[in-house]
DNA sequence: GTTTGTGCAAACAATTTGCAAAGAT
DNA sequence: ATCTTTGCAAATTGTTTGCACAAAC
């Protein structure tokens, strides 16, 4: 299964153009999520309307997802592009941590068919300390 | 353990005032999270920006939490005003619906311990597609 | 009386919309 | 050639800041 922009976006009909490619290669190097004033800063010469307009055709296609994050919301690419996972985040020093668990996939799935939800996404964060600033 | 606002700003220093006790009865009132724009309409006679410094005040002192929704935050009281919970949000009709699950909880408290991060709060929310809305 | 918090004004930042022109297929 | 998408301009909405006055303690 190919997952180049060019052919996902082909999936959904929608056309390579720049903007898109620019974001894309900004969120695939992103080490975090971004909020969308850091994509802009790390897409120059695209337009921030473009910049916004193609975050909303990326969550419209699952590409990417959005996570909470201090007062504002962040993106990243979402599974298959990037491994499903959560994030731990020191409020400290404001480190991000990647963590996975099959206890919490596992945990979704049972509640969501307890109330016969059916599930599209969620949002697992858990917002700390981390050991580093307790000392 | 007294739990009016009086009391809860006392333990803080805080003083009551007009606009914290207007939005404190707005967030009591409310059935589902607010985002800021709800509580400016809701608490007519409230500078918007009290709003906004308000809300501060009371994250600050833990007595709200935000709760993403979408591409806002919403807020809402929380523990022990409020009895912790999450919420399942049907991206269709918009309803949310609150959960408990001790088994969550219980995991956050493994995660944290696990990676050694002195928990301050976390974020759990289901976003999908509820019975109603499928039929 | 002292200190905290408010409201207003105004700056600043984020987001949305309409439309003509450019670009993708 | 057609249809989509962009960039610009501008409207709109959300958020922050400074400061004089009012309110709480």
């Amino acid at each position: 299964m190919k997952q180049d922009l060019a052919t996902i976006l082909a999936a959904s009909r929608l056309r390579v153009t720049a903007p898109r490619r620019t974001v894309f290669r900004a969120l695939q190097n992103a080490a975090t999520p971004l909020a969308i004033a850091d994509i802009v800063r790390l897409c120059p010469g695209i337009d921030r309307v473009s910049v916004y307009r193609t975050i909303d055709t990326f969550l419209a296609i699952h590409i990417i997802t959005s996570v909470p994050f201090g007062w504002k919301q962040r993106y990243e690419l979402a599974a298959p592009l990037k491994p499903h996972h959560h994030h731990l985040h020191c409020i400290r020093c404001e480190t991000i941590t990647e963590i996975t668990s099959d206890e919490i996939e596992t945990l979704i799935n049972q509640i969501s068919r307890t109330h016969a939800l059916q599930a599209i996404g969620h949002t697992f964060e858990l917002q700390g300390i981390c050991q580093n600033c307790r000392d």
